[in-house]
DNA sequence: ATGCATGAGCA
DNA sequence: GCTCATGCATA
């Protein structure tokens, strides 16, 4: 119970810079030196996020090092092998480092909770579904570290500790989609004061030793000093107030408005089809322009304005440059011709796989408590049938681990009804959460308005997501239950 | 396009 | 343990 009560997330709490730290970009730059360099950066490391999130990173020191390089690939895919044998003795992790959540060594955990009792609803669950559905996916047997450069180990590590400008100053609004009314004047937001020079060096597919496309990154972020986090949490809670405090210090960054974000993202997709580019694409040719690489996902993300509204803001100047450049040179394709290459030593955790009983039922404990805490995870689990340990595909994995299962599960359920959720309708509003009865014997918190600031402002559509004014009907259906509007209540 | 996952930062 | 940003893998 006093998880949910406490959660802090109910009350908008300002935005961690750090995390969408803009500085990202920076360190990405310094392998910008060539276009081969800027890869190691990123290749090396999947997520940026590592590296940029250091508060002083200073090039890739030995942590930091360690942590991305350090494995040999490793070819031992974690196969079936991997998981069945019992995760208690050793850990298996999924990377090459030890990821101590998946071992299963975490210890306490599973011995401590106990299920007390468990709500009705859970039983019934249970009995609607009947066999533990979960499978990890087939051994993928492939290894993510496959294709290496040489030339990425090389970053110079002396370029890495220069750029720490950042390109996004400071601070994305603490609300995610606040009620955002107020618009940015530079509406046009889209034009990059320093780079636009179409010039794209960057365009050039070969990266001409140092040229970097970068440079124009830096000297817009140079400006803007590392931003601290603090900064930005300074900032009020509205949207409006972060940008000129510290918000995006990229001009680009301003405020925008909800429905500039919807125009951009819709203008971006008919431009980038048209110029030819997949999502995948413009998430490489950030890269090589800006040092900062994204994933075909989430282009696709947002495009489909399924980001929060920070990140909506956070990206958009990126891709307003990468269109402006895309869109004067004449050889646009060498934006993305650079080689993919990358190497993510790192071993993801074979996806899981849950069927659709599973789903359903996940679904309906969501509806009636979307943010269970340990306990309830625990009875959850069991209740799915994923204490018997076995998965699908016949591989095992503890207790801990199914636990850890129903809890991603509902974190990234969180997540989407976040996303998905409606705008418009005030029943869901808000409440969408709060409002569970949490049958699963917590209270119903208070709290749980999680990301979605509960009053932000008048008709305050739920914030935390980008909310494209027009909703369909069948994505906020599916955000409240999915697969079980027609199951449960039909 | 999206489900499951990771990891940083925070409380 | 949660949120949030992000991405691999897959439907």
């Amino acid at each position: 119970m006093s998880e949910r009560a406490q959660s802090p997330e109910c009350q908008s709490r300002p935005y961690d810079f750090s995390r969408a730290n803009p500085c990202t970009q920076v360190s990405a730059q310094e392998g910008l030196g060539s276009a081969a360099s800027f890869q190691l950066p990123h290749g090396v490391l999947p997520d940026p996020g590592l590296l940029y999130n250091k508060t002083t990173y200073s090039g890739i020191t030995a942590a930091s090092a360690q942590t991305f390089f350090p494995f040999p690939p490793v070819a031992s895919d974690y196969r079936g092998s991997d998981l069945q044998v019992g995760e208690f003795g050793q850990p298996k992790h999924w990377y090459p480092f030890a990821a101590p959540e998946y071992t299963g060594q975490v210890p306490g955990v599973t011995a401590a909770t106990q299920p007390t009792n468990l709500s009705p609803p859970i039983a019934e669950t249970r009995e609607q579904i009947k066999l533990p559905e979960i499978k990890v996916e087939k051994d993928v047997g492939v290894q993510y570290s496959t294709e290496v450069k040489a030339q990425q180990f090389q970053t110079p590590p002396t370029s890495a500790a220069v750029a720490h400008g950042v390109f996004y100053p400071a601070a994305w609004n603490p609300s995610f989609w606040p009620g955002i009314t107020h618009i940015t004047p530079s509406g046009g937001s889209n034009q990059n004061p320093t780079t636009s020079s179409a010039s794209s060096p960057s365009m050039s597919p070969s990266p001409p030793g140092n040229g970097l496309p970068g440079n124009a990154f830096f000297s817009v972020n140079a400006s803007q000093a590392p931003t601290d986090p603090q900064t930005e949490n300074q900032v009020s809670s509205t949207r409006s107030s972060g940008s000129s405090s510290g918000g995006c210090s990229d001009s680009e960054e301003e405020s925008l408005s909800t429905e500039e974000l919807e125009q951009f993202a819709k203008e971006l997709k008919h431009k980038r089809i048209t110029l030819g580019f997949t999502q995948a694409d413009v998430g490489l040719a950030l890269g090589n322009l800006y040092g900062k690489m994204f994933s075909q996902t989430t282009i696709c993300r947002f495009e489909a304005l399924q980001l929060s509204f920070k990140n909506m803001c956070k990206l958009k100047p990126l891709l307003q440059r990468w269109l402006d450049e895309a869109e004067t040179s004449d050889n646009p394709q060498d934006m993305y011709k650079i080689e993919r290459v990358f190497v993510d030593t790192r071993k993801r955790k074979r996806r899981t796989s849950l069927e659709g009983a599973v789903r359903s039922a996940l679904e309906s404990y969501f509806i009636k408590c979307p943010k269970p805490n340990t306990q309830e995870i625990t009875h959850i689990s069991d209740d799915l049938g994923l204490e018997r340990d076995v998965m699908g595909n016949g591989y095992l994995l503890t207790h801990t681990a199914h636990q850890r299962v129903v809890r991603v599960w509902f974190c990234n359920r969180r997540q989407k009804g976040k996303r998905l959720a409606l705008p418009l309708d005030e029943e869901c509003d808000g409440q969408y959460y709060e409002q569970s009865p949490s049958p699963l014997s917590m209270a119903p918190s208070p709290i749980p308005s999680q990301g979605y600031p509960v009053s932000s402002y008048p008709g305050a559509p739920p914030p935390a997501i980008y909310m494209p004014s027009l909703h369909r009907p069948d994505v906020l259906k599916q955000a409240l239950h999915p697969g079980l509007v027609s199951h449960l209540t039909g």
